[in-house]
RNA sequence: GGAGCCGUAGCCAAGUGGUAAGGCAGUGGUCUGCAAAACCACCAUUCCCCGGUUCAAAUCCGGGCGGCUCCUCCA
């Protein structure tokens, strides 16, 4: 099966435009991964879950993928960190790099196929670097080797940014050693208590930018398919990755397409720790569950902000006591239809068949075209979620409407419809735990919130459950109400009676 | 100062030339001892404003207004 074909924004052209592969029914995807010295918060989730849904949605597609996504672990940021807190850079940049990846996977994003290091890449950055002091496009001065802007006729094209323009806008002191403003280090000589590795230039470490250069050549070859990276980092980080890679490796090299993720906001604000809205992975967890955040994110489009909303209620003095996250927990009840959906659906499947082999009813069908169609159009998620929810509605209106409708046919299209929402919604990093296993997990977390007493809820629904068999229902609905009192909404089925935390309910 | 993005119903959000997806909330209904869940129906003559191009514009062009981002090693 080849794959099938996509369209796709690419930053560089500033248009959607036809993908053509290097090589057929082949992906080399390179993302720019974080730079860890703290703790991930749920801007790093977004884009990590942009490119996770983009390469998912590749694979469902039919493509081969290689996904590359690297580990910045030299960097200033790191090397200050430690020096604050009297640890080793490098220790430190495992540490937050184990710590990202185990975050990461708790949003179902999948890990890279390679995940490439800088410390573990500093020959081939020295080499790369080498190339292009050898072509008279980066010089050195004092043990420090910068890339000479001047020689790169097309640097700004990406940024749409021109070179004078820079310079006018230049905001930092500028380094007197350097030829132009706008040059760049590809290595900085030592200083003492950082990282430090020989090269033909001194002792030195690698400056930013020219780590996702040597590394992506490394992986991926020095023409690939795709580079992605958050919105931020168009300039200069991948402007220079452009500048670097084809002044080394020649003109029509580097990345074929570009692929950038919006940013997240904060009711209209940049995210910061002063404004107290830099969220933890722990922290979504623990208030809304991390599919809830996964669902959100997905039901946008990549390429587009998203404005995240929360209600922060702070004392007196503006410290935060407490913060809810309206929008994602109304995408947390979504996600608990879909679940609820599977279960009942699984629960039909099982107790009578799948019907077998045979047509289904048309509308069944629709999911995964649809679902092709959106992914194939630059990875349009949000209709992929659109389509999701018409096959859930169809499932559920099979499930309640028997009547008139052929058994096997019904059973066919049950079937098929929960195995496709379960392979549509993998396109999407969504769907995939255990029904049952989701809905105690929900219970749970939101029994934890409210602090409520398991044993006394469970004592009033037996009340009620007695009151119910003597048909007394004045008693049933007066203990009803005392549990709709807790936050607790009780739940009448065929199968025994349920229950659930009231959404909206006092805390 | 330079570069770029965005403005679609009460809210969230697709749609980039062919006559406004989807979700939340809301209203009515089916079902139910009562509920909930689920399902059905209704819910933008219109896409920030003003011009223009076109047989046709939310989509293209010009001009406003409003919000945001990058040029500060922030994902």
């Amino acid at each position: 099966m080849s794959a099938h074909p996509v369209r796709l924004y690419d930053s560089l052209r500033r248009q959607k435009v036809p993908f053509q592969p290097v090589v057929p029914d082949r992906v080399g995807v390179y993302v720019c991964g974080p730079t860890p010295y703290a703790a991930a918060h749920i801007g790093h989730v977004y884009s990590a879950v942009c490119f996770d849904t983009i390469r998912r949605g590749l694979i469902f597609l039919g493509w081969q993928v290689t996904y590359v996504r690297n580990i910045t672990d030299v960097d200033d940021k790191i090397i200050n960190r430690a020096r604050e807190t009297g640890q080793d850079p490098l220790a430190l940049s495992a540490h937050f790099t184990d710590e990202y990846n185990a975050d990461m996977a708790r949003f179902a994003v999948l890990p890279p196929d390679v995940e490439p290091r800088v410390s573990t890449h500093i020959a081939e950055i020295i080499a790369i670097t080498q190339k292009l002091v050898d072509a008279g496009k980066a010089y050195v001065v004092d043990g420090d080797v910068y890339f000479e802007v001047a020689t790169f006729s097309a640097y700004g094209r990406l940024s749409g940014q021109s070179v004078d323009d820079l310079v006018a806008g230049e905001r930092v002191a500028v380094d007197e050693r350097k030829r132009a403003p706008a040059d760049f280090a590809l290595w900085k000589a030592a200083k003492p208590g950082e990282p430090a590795w020989d090269s033909p230039w001194g002792r030195g470490r690698p400056g930013w930018h020219i780590e996702c250069s040597a590394m992506s050549a490394t992986h991926l070859g020095e023409t690939f398919d795709l580079h992605g990276g958050g919105k931020d980092l168009v300039f200069p980080h991948h402007e220079n990755e452009i500048a670097q890679s084809q002044g080394a490796h020649g003109t029509h090299t580097f990345a074929r397409y570009w692929l950038h993720n919006g940013f997240l906001n904060f009711d209209g604000e940049k995210m910061s720790r002063s404004e107290g809205n830099v969220f933890s992975c722990t922290q979504i967890e623990r208030e809304v569950g991390t599919e809830a955040l996964r669902f959100y994110f997905v039901s946008h489009h990549y390429r587009s902000p998203i404005d995240f909303e929360y209600v922060a209620t702070r004392d007196a003095a503006g410290a935060l006591l407490d913060v809810k996250f309206p929008s994602l927990e109304a995408a947390d009840r979504r996600v608990e239809y879909f679940y609820t959906t599977l279960r009942r659906n699984d629960d039909f499947v099982a107790q009578g068949g799948d019907g077998g082999e045979g047509a289904v009813v048309p509308e069944a069908e629709q999911l995964v075209p649809a679902a092709r169609d959106a992914i194939a159009d630059d990875f349009n998620a949000p209709v992929v979620v659109a389509a999701l929810g018409e096959a859930a509605r169809l499932a559920n209106r099979l499930l309640d409407e028997g009547k008139g409708v052929d058994k096997a046919l019904r059973r066919r299209s049950l079937a098929r419809l929960g195995r496709d929402l379960r392979a549509v919604g993998w396109a999407l990093g969504v769907l995939g735990a255990d029904p049952a296993a989701y809905a105690r997990a929900r219970r749970d977390r939101l029994v934890r919130k409210r602090g409520l007493d398991v044993a006394q809820v469970e004592g009033l629904l037996a009340a009620r459950a007695e009151a119910r068999k003597a048909k007394d229902f004045a008693r049933a609905d007066a203990l009803r109400g005392e549990l709709t009192a807790l936050g607790v909404e009780v739940l009448d089925t065929p199968g025994g009676t349920d229950w659930r935390i009231l959404d909206g309910a006092p805390a």
